[in-house]
DNA sequence: CCGACGTCAAGAGCAGTGCTCTCGAATGTG
DNA sequence: CACATTCGAGAGCACTGCTCTTGACGTCGG
């Protein structure tokens, strides 16, 4: 271990222990994040955060990135669990809650990366490559339910004309296993799953709906029969 | 014209103006909105706004109660546009895509009522008043389309027990023509709904689907199968 | 061993923020 | 006309993100 090497260590555990701290006050204050508390709270100067992030932006940044593999973590965790790797509905339910749960037991990581926009900020592509973790593992239950021949490629026809070159494109590039017609299918899986989390998680079911879980699996129930498993 | 009611008037313009450029610095900078940027727009002195708002939540709340009416507004217009009452699929896709232009054309003002919820704000009463109308305007054609013998009310058995309490106090409370399952279904097409909007608005189909507009349509096809028009 | 270098935290300072309070001027009311 | 209410301006408080400079510390090469 040389030198340099711990001080590169020493360095990583701070820039660790930062992010902790700011995902703390994230809970506390939602993206209004103050750099001068978070400082204030590690009993530094706020100055000195600068040493570790350029910017208010690149602190966000990075836990943006975070909250986009820690999901991804858990996706594949809760898909990695089921063991009957046939039980292709069982997946899609593992995969739903494990969002759901992970999305409640982090509600501003949450929002964070599904909420409105910062305005000025801009993501960079190094977040986009953690956040496809989760359409991936969405589309592998589809892959594998081609393969074992338990979910039937929809007609082409289904498939609106206009819609065609997006998921050629979109095969192309991320999912060749998977016809475009069952593709665009799925994406609506996909929407239905954020969109149910988003409400709930931003506070709209608030007085409408109080069996939330079991409110959650009804709608994914639906949308795995939309899908076809 | 007494004078009083003069006095009150003019405040009413103010108010308004003050309502409007605060919109206009809404779309540019997000919700983090500045009391001082506003007031120099209208070339006042910041103190002067709080003479009109108590605080800069409580013009947040004016700018959330006046989107949701907007919104609602811009609804019941989509919906009353279709003159063929009994074309309830048609109805759908219109309030449907009422929304979505609505959004589109008034992306800062969707998040503000979609969006990651402001962390210390809470939405006061009023606003919920606005909120309804548009889960209103859809339920409506679910209950044209059951009075109408076009759609048929679903099985009780197709809602689960725990759901029952949630839909049967929704149903008393708000929607009393439409039995509690068919409710639900129609529940989850207010949140597809929604969740394909603000998808679409937050940035979330970049770089994966460019045919927003028939995409989206693709989509509220496929719920208004799922809900049975 | 020891001086040079790189890294670090601290402090001052700038321009901006929400918000409060006071003061003088304008304005409609009795 | 005199009174009271309303309004805008200004100063000021505590806070924010961010920059720049200063001084101290640890690491490495000669």
């Amino acid at each position: 271990m040389t030198a340099a090497s711990l001080r590169a260590r020493v360095r990583a555990e701070m820039v660790e222990e930062i992010k902790s701290v700011a995902r703390r006050h994230l809970a506390a204050d939602g993206s209004n994040l103050s750099l001068r508390a978070v400082a204030r709270d590690m009993g530094m100067v706020s100055s000195a955060l600068y040493r570790y992030f350029g910017s208010r932006d690149e602190l966000l940044t990075a836990l943006i990135t975070d909250a986009y593999n820690a999901l991804g973590d858990a996706v594949e965790a809760a898909d990695a669990a089921l063991t009957d790797r046939a039980d292709l509905r069982g997946r899609w339910l593992g995969i739903a809650h494990g969002v759901r749960t992970w999305a409640l037991d982090n509600r501003s990581e949450y929002a964070l990366i599904f909420g409105s926009p910062v305005p000025g900020y801009v993501a960079p592509l190094e977040t986009s490559r953690a956040a496809v973790r989760t359409p991936r593992a969405l589309v592998r239950i589809l892959a594998d339910g081609l393969a074992a021949g338990a979910i039937r490629p929809l007609e082409q026809a289904d498939l609106p004309g206009p819609l065609q070159p997006d998921l050629t494109r979109l095969r192309a590039e991320e999912f060749p296993d998977v016809p475009e017609a069952l593709l665009a299918r799925g994406t609506v899986g996909w929407i239905h799953l954020f969109g149910a989390v988003s409400f709930e998680v931003f506070g709209q079911l608030n007085n409408v709906i109080n069996e939330r879980e079991e409110y959650f699996d009804y709608q994914m129930q639906l949308m795995a029969e939309l899908i076809g498993a």
